[in-house]
RNA sequence: GGUGGGGUGGCCGAGUGGUGAGGCAACGGCCUGCAAAGCCGUGUACGCGGGUUCGAAUCCCGUCUCCACCUCCA
């Protein structure tokens, strides 16, 4: 069965057709590791992410390779009170956490810029012999990219040359054409020593563009399957990308794929707005899984408008998705207490709607489907449906990342150091709930709701069924 | 100016010609000692104006409007 994708490059959902079959190479603009991660970088991962476990839930062995930045003029600004490589790496670190907290897999490798520079200068090499980049016309050491000597530059965005506007990233005195981008930039007075590398052309740093062709080349190989990224990576940065590979004669990525961006209350995150948010504060304030719940089931080339209630996180879209999902989780449990879950396929209708360009509204649809079907079948004491409909929706989760029994969603302090308090908390609402039975037994309804009461006061949620009682933390 | 994406019920969000995806919220019912949870039911939705068609959210023409990108961006 045939997974269909949208290329950004053909503008249509096109056959996933892999350059070799049962395998899929990925190449995914990574962050540059300037500031703090933000949802929208969660966004992004979680996206390639689902993406990735599709194709291998669909039988294809995955390489998936995701850069990290660690190189830019921004990386340099920021670090005031620490040299850029720790400034680097602390925030790397913030990411690999953000990435680990929402379930993306760690990816089969990730590459930092910083450890290609070698790859870099051949490709710029290359590109010089081959007449697409000339060192800067000012005798600096900067090295540009020719545009107006590759005429199917713009063919990623459908722009002519003619029509852009001219790039400001160095000196336009040192450029052919004011359109021109950098491939290799001169260090400049002040410039820490240690953010200079020597190269045929002077001593300098790599331009933000030719890393990722360096090192999906050196990973994937001069053709890959997918190259993947943000919305607003298209142009300049992949456009860049696709002239400096093609122009070196490299066959690239066979398709383009973008995931959409993430607005706040119905506007673009920035600084000068102040209303980002920021991955920390987001999985401090709602559960993990429920994030990953949320960014699932939106389309991923959609944007996502998330709504907060007065500047709270709580309240809004991440409320509603917490209420959804679980429902779902609920109704696992429920299905736990009567059986083992079987290990099932997802439905057909599942698979058909990931199949079609990654349709997860429509494949959580069906999740919600079967979830009402479990719970209808467990009203019913349909024990054997019942299970088979819950190990669907279990199969359903696996696929997304979202089994909540999973060990992400576990890992941390709560598991271990917990313990103790939740053996204590556990024995003294069963002592409750004992007294509550008697209650209630006794037909004292009065005494078995002020029991209730006090364990609602405590936030604790009583739950009575036909046979037995639950109870949970709300 | 150029390129691209939207406007669907109280809210979110699918849907490219043929019995109203799904979720959140609300209301009614079943169940319950009462609740909660669950299940069942309840909505004359497709920016506006024309047109094509037996039939249009979906196709065509016109029009209004919002957003993103055009060398910092996931």
């Amino acid at each position: 069965m045939t997974v269909r994708i949208y290329d950004s490059k053909q503008q249509a959902v096109v056959d996933l057709q892999p350059l070799k079959a049962g395998e899929v190479s990925m190449y995914v603009c990574g962050p540059t590791v300037q500031s703090s991660p933000h949802i929208g970088h969660v966004r992004s991962a979680v996206a390639h992410d689902l993406w990735r476990r599709w194709l291998a839930y669909r039988g294809n062995r995955v390489t998936f390779v995701r850069n990290v930045t660690d190189i830019d003029d921004k990386v340099l600004v920021n670090a005031v009170d620490e040299p850029w490589w720790a400034l680097a790496y602390r925030i790397e670190l913030e990411f690999t956490a953000a990435y680990r907290a929402v379930g993306v897999l760690a990816p089969t490798y990730e590459p930092r810029a910083t450890a290609s520079v070698t790859e870099m200068h051949a490709l710029i090499a290359l590109l010089i012999e081959r007449g697409h980049a000339y060192p800067a016309l000012d005798g600096s050491a900067d090295v540009y990219f020719d545009v107006r000597s590759w005429e199917q530059y713009g063919a990623l965005t459908r722009q002519s040359i003619d029509k852009m506007e001219p790039a400001a990233d160095a000196d336009p005195r040192g450029k052919r054409d004011p359109r021109d981008f950098a491939l290799w930039k001169a260090s400049k007075d002040g410039e820490p020593e240690s953010a200079s590398w020597e190269s045929p052309w002077g001593a300098g740093r790599p331009g933000w563009h030719i890393e990722c062709s360096a090192m999906s080349r050196k990973y994937l190989g001069d053709a890959f399957d997918i190259h993947g990224g943000g919305l607003d990576l298209r142009f300049p940065h992949h456009e860049n990308e696709l002239a400096q590979s093609a122009a070196a004669g490299l066959g690239f990525a066979s398709v383009w794929s973008h995931n959409g961006l993430v607005n706040v209350n119905g506007e673009k995150m920035s600084k000068s707005l102040g209303n980002s948010i920021f991955a920390a504060d987001l999985l401090s304030t709602v559960r993990p899984i429920v994030v990953r719940y949320l960014l699932a089931a939106s389309h991923y080339r959609s944007t996502i408008d998330l709504r907060t209630e007065g500047g709270s996180l709580e309240g809004g879209s991440l409320t509603e998705a917490e209420a959804a999902f679980g429902r779902i989780e609920a109704m696992l449990e429920r299905a736990r207490r009567v059986g083992e879950l079987p290990e099932t396929d997802v439905p057909d209708a599942f698979g058909a709607a990931m199949d079609d360009d990654l349709s997860t509204p429509q494949a959580v649809a069906v999740l919600h489907d079967t979830t009402r079907a479990a719970n209808a079948a467990l009203d019913a004491g349909d024990s054997g449906a019942a299970l088979a409909l819950a190990g669907e929706a279990l199969a359903m989760l696996r696929a997304l990342g979202l089994d909540p029994a999973d060990a992400v969603w576990h890992s941390g302090m709560s598991a271990s150091s917990g313990a103790p308090q939740s053996a204590a908390l556990t024995s003294l609402v069963e002592t409750l709930l004992a007294e509550r039975r008697e209650a209630r037994a006794a037909k004292d309804f009065a005494a078995s709701d002020r029991i209730r009461d006090a364990l609602a006061a405590a936030g604790i949620l009583v739950e009575d069924g036909k046979q037995t009682t639950t109870w949970s933390i709300a």
